[in-house]
DNA sequence: ATCCCTGCAAAGCCTTTGCAATGCA
DNA sequence: TGCATTGCAAAGGCTTTGCAGGGAT
């Protein structure tokens, strides 16, 4: 546990709900350590993954998302402009069959829904 | 009309269900027009999402892949092989309250179960 | 003749890698 | 002290862009 890592998981505590990329975990973390490199925000981030304490998202928007993994609940994003919500969502709900598992181990599902924002909604673009 | 798209959806619409990316599709489109460029692939693709005839998906794989819209169905990976499977699914069975859409316009959502393929599941890695 | 589409080449964005130096335990 | 971790710099993969040539209507 390096300050590094600390300066990292505490970008994510802070902006729980965010859901950052790397990218931008990266651009704010130089506030408090400009000589970070990006090296480290990529191990880092897929270490925590690995421990299962982050999840790693791929919504759609053409970026991997990250974010601390809390409760159960699904993702809600606008088309336009990228917005993310939590929704809440009990993974309990949806099982996939046995006679379509197609002989796999499903660990777990995930659930995006997608569509426009108020603000985008009124003004598309 | 031409030539080039022919070709891009036929090898859509001869490997369904292989959700082949950008790239793929560019290594399969060489045997038959070897000097297409990527932009030529990825400009068609991204018309045929906008014409909605193909679906782009972010399956946490890394890579977005391509589905011809055929039927209501979601996705099941391995984790370890990345193989895809498709899996029947009415879209109909899952809906976001109002009162937990954030007051977003949502037009659909995606499902995807992770897990481990038969031969993935046996030896791990 | 016009306009859209193509190929080419280069740049771009995001992420990963290799290696030497650092510093935590 | 020893070993994992960091920073740096460079490379890598995939995608996009700009531009000029070419084909189709």
């Amino acid at each position: 546990m390096t300050p590094q890592r600390r300066a990292i998981i505490q970008i994510l505590v802070e902006d729980d709900n965010t859901h950052p990329t790397a990218e931008q975990i990266f651009a704010r973390v130089q506030d408090t350590m400009p000589n970070m490199s990006p090296a480290t925000i990529y191990n880092t981030l897929h270490e925590l993954v690995e421990m299962g304490v982050l999840s790693e998202l791929e919504l759609g928007l053409g970026g991997r998302h990250y974010d601390l993994i809390m409760t159960d609940h699904a993702h809600l994003v606008c088309l336009d402009c990228k917005r993310i919500e939590d929704v809440p969502y009990d993974h309990g709900a949806l099982a996939l069959p046995d006679e379509q598992a197609h002989g796999f181990q499903v660990v777990d599902h995930r659930v995006i829904f997608r569509g426009y924002c108020p603000a985008c909604a009124l003004s598309p673009g």
